[in-house]
RNA sequence: GGGCCGUUAGCUCAGAUGGUAGAGCAGCUGACUCUUAAUCAGCGGGCCGCAGGUUCGAUCCCUGCACGGCCCA
């Protein structure tokens, strides 16, 4: 049916003027040397004076995203990246022949334009164009100029159309990737080698999710995309790599909300002889980076909330933090009948065969995530929530872990590593057994980690910050699919 | 998986108690050599998401489905 509508029809019919014309409507190599951004800083202040005194040449390339006509002159907006420059045509100085050109273009078409820089009499910088080279053509139209397109599906389907009629989008992937740019030269500064672990994997780990499953035909086995490079980077501490972090896609088989795609970005960092008391310092350094090269200022605006980002972090104990958003004493979730109780009466919905740690958990999340707005580190977890961590020497039930909370959203995810391979195997039995009692995310057990454990770990600090939450925060995005370019979505038709 | 909402022209949106649809932008024709939401005159454009049902008649009411959004699990 878009095959046939009448506007494509019309773009079609000028592609064939343009061919009459001897021009091909799919060009080749352009020599764009200049670039509006740049243009428009070296040149965008200056009078129209100094404009005309300097007479300043420029060639470039862009989309034409606006066209005012005027008979046998017209105006027209170059879209050049991120950019928007105004280009004059004019028949006197382009000549018939090219003008001609100039009068089948559409809105969309690609094109390369050499020419001058001035002033209009508005006051407007722009190019005054002495060759047109047509570039590309575009068969469809562009959404509207001053609503633009806001239907979320083609935005995320169509990504290219949003890209081309929205320039916050644009500029919201620009800052992902400088915030991925400022991430890896951090961690390469501060000694980090950065290394590419499987992504199919035989045994998924390093996580408590499902998996996706593939299958290999030459192999004939399944594989697994992974939910975390972990279990591989500690074989890499294991093998002597002092420093290393990983930079790429998890995979979870999961629902897919404003927090979540099954597909998404991680990054995961190791540190020898480290704790994860270094880990929040280090966390707190990389934040401050952040915010200094993308902001340039550690306060940022979430969703109407002020996130003072200067460190330092609350560090608050996950226990003293559910005793104290609900102003319990220890007595009331001393066990799992009082923990129950407890529950019930905070209306937290818990099910009734949960053990304590679940019910515990059930009311941190309920109670206490969402009211961690400013950046805190939640420290000394339930050992059996974190079954790849090191014990606390001080309390064994406890790991010497944290989780990274600002805004009400987990960011990040650390510990000191479990390096004692014999304990390392029974968390891993204890996980079979949830396993095998219906808890499809529980831990696989992985013998060849164990195997890796055995030749011996140095005492290692790990963490894992999720890249597309960090962009949401200092883009100020609401929803995941925001800082992903091609999101999930269910097949069209 | 459940609840609520949405789906009308290329885009952004109106619309009627059930009588086969309208605007702006975009497009086309014409005028116009400094506009920037350019202007002026004229014109074309629709499987009203899909499939059933009710009805003399459905884009509108009912049911199912698809896709999307938000909330919940």
């Amino acid at each position: 049916m878009d095959e046939l509508n009448d506007q494509r029809q019309q773009r079609l019919k000028k592609m064939e003027t343009l061919r009459g014309l001897g021009i091909q409507p799919y060009g080749a190599r352009f020599e764009a040397k200049d670039h509006a951004g740049e243009l428009l800083r070296l040149h965008g202040e200056k009078s129209k004076e100094a404009l005309e005194h300097e007479e300043v040449s420029c060639t470039l390339a862009g989309r034409i995203i606006g066209l005012r006509r005027f008979g046998k002159a017209a105006f027209a907006v170059l879209q050049d990246g991120a950019d928007r420059l105004q280009i004059y045509f004019k028949q006197d100085r382009l000549g018939e022949q090219s003008y001609r050109v100039c009068e089948e273009l559409d809105l969309g078409d690609w094109i390369g334009v050499s020419g001058k820089l001035f002033r209009t009499k508005t006051n407007e910088f722009t190019v005054e164009v002495r060759t047109l080279t047509f570039l590309s053509k575009a068969l469809h139209p562009l959404p509207e100029k001053w609503h633009g397109l806001t239907d979320v599906e083609t935005r995320y389907r169509q990504r290219y159309v949003d890209l081309i009629a929205n320039p916050t989008v644009h500029e919201i992937f620009v800052t992902r990737s400088r915030i991925i740019t400022a991430i890896r030269s951090f961690l390469v500064e501060h000694g980090f080698l950065e290394v590419e672990t499987p992504m199919m994997q035989p045994i998924p780990g390093g996580a408590m999710a499902r998996p996706f499953v593939t299958h290999h035909n030459a192999l004939g086995v399944d594989l697994y995309l992974r939910v975390a490079p972990e279990l591989y980077l500690k074989r890499l501490i294991v093998g002597g790599f002092r420093r290393v972090f990983e930079i790429n896609r998890n995979f979870r088989n999961e629902g897919i909300s404003t927090i979540h795609n099954p597909e998404f970005t991680m990054l995961e960092f190791y540190v020898a002889y480290a704790d994860y008391t270094d880990l929040m310092a280090l966390t707190e350094d990389l934040f401050v980076r952040l915010a200094q090269e993308v902001l340039g200022s550690t306060t940022l605006d979430y969703q109407g909330r002020q996130i003072q980002l200067a460190p330092p972090w609350r560090r608050w104990s996950y226990q003293q933090a559910i005793l104290e958003v609900n102003c319990l004493d220890p007595g009331a979730i001393r066990d799992r009948a009082t923990a129950l109780a407890t529950a019930d009466r905070l209306g937290v919905k818990v099910d009734p065969d949960a053990d304590l740690v679940a019910i515990l958990n059930e009311v941190f999340e309920e109670t206490v995530e969402p009211n961690l707005v400013q950046p805190t580190f939640i420290t000394d977890y339930p050992i059996e929530l974190s079954p790849l961590a090191r014990r606390k020497d001080s309390d064994p039930s406890l790991a010497e872990r944290f989780e990274l909370y600002i805004a009400g959203r987990e960011i990040a995810n650390a510990f000191s590593e479990l390096n004692d391979p014999l304990d390392q195997r029974q968390r891993f039995e204890s996980q079979v057994a949830r396993r095998e009692a219906g808890d499809d995310e529980a831990h696989h057990l992985d013998e060849d980690f164990l195997r890796a454990l055995e030749y011996g770990m140095p005492p290692t600090a790990g963490e894992g910050i999720g890249i597309d939450r960090v962009v949401m925060l200092f883009t100020n995005q609401a929803s995941i699919r925001d800082v992903i370019l091609f999101p999930q979505l269910r097949p069209e038709r």
